[in-house]
DNA sequence: ACAATTATTGGCGATATTGCCAACAATGTC
DNA sequence: GACATTGTTGGCAATATCGCCAATAATTGT
């Protein structure tokens, strides 16, 4: 793997890490619907306060969302709509690949020669 | 979060995780291309054969590929072209989002009155 | 049967992620 | 000022991921 491609897909690789959360999905689809300060996510998501505002973190850290304080109010939201059309994409991708949870079935009876 | 959003996103969040390390998307760009044994997808990823082995393991898991065999070689291919889409999206993606490596530049002002 | 090739699995240490608590900072209210 | 509200950060234990080595399986060739 040269540098280059190392640089790239690392990258890359760190996008798809930060959506890679139950509860960071479900702020972000609560954000392609409208801004949302941390306490309405806290409680949908259901976890601890400071939990979420980690998961925000992350998600600020590659450039997902942008907040703007109002007050002692954090707002955040979607930096981007392209957020919702990668999620759609793989969405659309799931129900053609990822049939079960365990999709892949062993087809041992496989008596090909190379 | 109820029970059937948890069981959606966490299923989601499986998938965005098999896909997010470097190594999983070289190989997944190169089977795009082609189906590839094991020895070249460590021969293009550089690291232990049996490293790449269960980076395969893990998205065999999530059904994104499949493993056919052909003696002792293992022939890997992409189990939908879904896969190439949905990373086409991420990559159109990041372009808008992810400006730098950190985008989010937060006020640097802050003056620490301890 | 034996050895060589190809790949997978178990195990281990190193590292990263996750989620909560306590502490702190920033702002608004009395 | 004192206090409450809203978020963030540091720290910690539990858990998961990563990458290599050793061992194993499966197949082919001699």
């Amino acid at each position: 793997m040269n540098k280059q491609d190392t640089q790239r897909l690392t990258k890359r690789a760190a996008l798809l890490k930060s959506l890679a959360h139950p509860s960071r999905l479900l702020m972000i689809e609560m954000l392609e619907k409208a801004p949302r300060c941390v306490g309405e996510l806290t409680e949908a998501v259901g976890s601890d306060i400071t939990t979420v505002s980690k998961h925000l973190a992350v998600l600020r850290r590659v450039g997902l969302v942008h907040v703007e304080k109002h007050g002692t109010y954090s707002e955040y939201s979607l930096a981007c709509d392209c957020v919702t059309h990668m999620l759609d994409c793989i969405e659309s991708g799931m129900g053609k690949t990822v049939r079960g949870s365990t999709c892949e079935t062993p087809k041992p009876e496989n008596k090909q020669k190379k």
